[in-house]
DNA sequence: AGAATGACGCTGA
DNA sequence: TTCAGCGCCATTC
């Protein structure tokens, strides 16, 4: 991917996220299913690395599959200001960053997003 | 150009 | 249920 073309894939990562309901959740897999890009989770985590603070997007909603805070030194501390925006938007999140993913999911309507 | 590096995910032990 | 091992692929070095 060119750079160009990656910042595209940034913005509809992005544009996605920005969907999801406050309180709700979506893996980094599901998004990137979700834009038809099957198999490009890591680059989805690299897309909300990305971002620069403030955002009006709520990147805390994405966690991964197995329904945990993707936990990393890189992160600078931003992974434990996600448990704590999460707490905030009520959902129980423990102290090692898991969560109940199943019950938080968000299933978004199949047609809530095609222009993306 | 080639290797290393992840905010990932699935599978098998 | 955990966890190592792989496959994955754009970004970095």
């Amino acid at each position: 991917m060119t750079t160009t073309a990656s910042r595209a894939f940034d913005q509809r990562v992005y544009a996605l996220v920005r969907l999801i309901p406050p309180g709700q959740l979506l893996t980094y897999g599901q998004v990137a299913e979700l834009l038809g890009c099957w198999g490009r989770a890591r680059q989805v985590g690299w897309a909300l690395r990305r971002l620069t603070f403030p955002t009006d997007v709520p990147w805390q909603r994405v966690v991964n599959a197995a329904g945990r805070i993707s936990f990393s030194p890189s992160r600078e501390g931003s992974d434990w200001i996600q448990r704590q925006l999460l707490l905030e938007e009520g959902i129980p999140v423990s102290e090692d960053g898991r969560l109940p993913l199943r019950r938080y999911l968000w299933t978004p309507a199949p047609d809530a997003f095609v222009e993306l």
